[in-house]
DNA sequence: ATTATTCAGTTGCATATACAGTAAAAATAT
DNA sequence: ATATTTTTACTGTATATGCAACTGAATAAT
């Protein structure tokens, strides 16, 4: 059996410690560029949204855009239809560190693919949507509480 | 650009939330089924090398340790020619728990891979291999304190 | 129309994570 | 041989994370 998560789980943690590190700079704490770079890019997304694109407990997205909103980088807008729903969209202050954000990761990505041929960084790409896609519904499964059986 | 990372931190997150959630049976708490099972396949490695192997800081490595270890799932032994060093091992409770870790993630791991050939899940399999490879290079500098320039 | 169910967001509590700094042993340099 | 640097493990403190339980709003079921 070929080990893909273990080198997955290995890639994902390098890199988010480099990414925590590098925006400390930014007054962003650990994991908040995750919630922020996603909110600039889907202005008036709302929290559970923005949660099943991230991959995270409700719990943890709830502070992390509390966090976020306290200190400025995002603010919370009331809907008129629904009250239950809160919009998200980034200041200012959010919008100015979103091309640091994005050319951190780009520098992150090529990193990655270092020796990469133009097709096989898109063949990664390819395989590891499809891997996404795969592990997204039993992620949304067992966050239910469904339990799978093996 | 082709967004890798964002496809790979969302699958990490998936994949870990579930096995978290499926390993509380055992009494493992979150993240320690990574110690143990490379303890388990690794015995006598030290702290040092296993953090290596997992990408996490040297502090959450000694407490995830310390929790396996007063949990009863490893134990500690000193080395007679280095005093410096403490070699892991996992005890009958911990070797007992290992397969059913083996299990799940082959069961992710086949999920994961649910639709691809024989030849995609090999291809998949080396490219993320050579990510990893790239990517742990520069989480080793930046962990020592280098600066990345981009 | 009323009741039940799902949805969206929050909070209490327990726990994991990591940076910075410490200490002691080992390896290296002089 | 001694001084310096590196290696290995640990601690203090701050912060993130997530499960379980809860609210109120919206939707579905009867």
């Amino acid at each position: 059996m070929k080990e893909i998560l273990r080198e997955i789980g290995m890639i994902a943690r390098a890199l988010d410690s480099i990414s925590n590190i590098e925006f400390k700079e930014f007054d962003l704490t650990k994991g908040q560029y995750l919630y922020l770079v996603r909110i600039c890019e889907n202005p008036g997304i709302i929290q559970e949204q923005l949660l099943e694109l991230i991959k995270v407990d409700r719990s943890t997205a709830t502070r992390a855009i509390q966090k976020l909103e306290t200190n400025g980088f995002v603010e919370k807008k009331e809907d008129l239809n629904n009250k239950k729903i809160k919009k998200l969209f980034p200041t200012e202050k959010g919008k100015a560190v979103y091309p640091f954000i994005i050319r951190e990761n780009d520098h992150s990505n090529l990193i990655a693919l270092d020796g990469f041929s133009e097709k096989e960084a898109e063949t990664a790409f390819s395989l590891l949507q499809r891997i996404r896609k795969n592990v997204e519904k039993d992620w949304e499964l067992v966050k239910k509480g469904n339990k799978r059986t093996y």
